[in-house]
DNA sequence: AGTAAAATGAAAATCAATTTCAAATTCGAC
DNA sequence: GTCGAATTTGAAATTGATTTTCATTTTACT
């Protein structure tokens, strides 16, 4: 049998949901989106039960949670092998368009150790998101 | 006359808030602990108003707004014009004590100064928060 | 004082997320 | 296979922080 849990029941909608998000690996999903991209395919899967896998599925480490700013719900990004996301991976979100932007160089983890050995703090990559305005929007106000 | 903002008005609500801010400098309070502070003092202020002003102020610079964690208010903390630093300052919050520290160094400069050349990105230090775990806790917590 | 713009409080609305609970599903034991 | 306890589900109700609405009050300017 696939990795079963003790006490732990395998559905039909917990294996949609996990595939759903593998097929979006990479992909920052609300649970929304999840809930409406199952409702065009005409599967009914609960609202609460969207809910409730992806926590499931967040404390299992396969899936990060992000909250990325105060307006807009929680949203959700599966944490492949491949993908970019899958060591460490920040985030940076425009001030002015709002979009997101994914972050992974030597630099960001060279600054974080020194973080960590100079400062004594460990910092939490799915917490910190760093705000400022991307290169598309200076260009565009001429800042 | 004292800081006037066009088409604004000054209130004694908004005083009274601004002052209880300013009185618990550096503490972290909820839109809550506010309201409450209020009701025992006797003074009515609503939580609309609360909540407006709150944003004001962050909006004005004079207040930081912090999201903690998922399950917890938001909580906003008095910061000052420029008091808590001179120069460029940056700020992490513990997310288990709730703590907030400054951070101060030629290596963030240097960061900072990386991400703008090579990744086009100009950050924001007022709006962005390092999250983390700090010595202290993860001392305790034997992490 | 007169008055237009802005701020307020109470209540209603919003909205993501959680809880409740009866019904359905899962899965190991028999 | 099927019995039955444990688990999961969906719909609806609930929660709880925050926001909006709107009639009323307050402010700042003349």
């Amino acid at each position: 049998m696939a990795g079963n849990n003790k006490g732990t029941y395998n559905t039909k909608q917990s294996a949609e949901i996990l595939k759903f998000m593998e097929d979006n690996s990479g992909k920052h999903l609300t649970a929304q989106d999840i809930e409406e991209y199952f409702r065009a395919q005409g599967i009914n899967i609960g609202a609460a039960t969207i809910y409730r896998r992806l926590d499931r599925l967040t404390s299992a480490g396969l899936v990060n949670k992000y909250l990325i700013d105060d307006k807009s719900p929680a949203c959700y990004e599966y944490i492949g092998s491949e993908n970019c996301c899958s060591g460490t991976c920040y985030h940076m979100k425009c001030e002015d368009c709002g979009k997101l932007f994914h972050l992974s160089c030597d630099e960001i983890n060279g600054f974080f150790a020194h973080v960590r050995e100079e400062h004594g703090f460990v910092l939490d990559p799915k917490r910190t998101v760093f705000y400022g305005i991307c290169e598309n929007c200076a260009a565009k106000e001429g800042i």
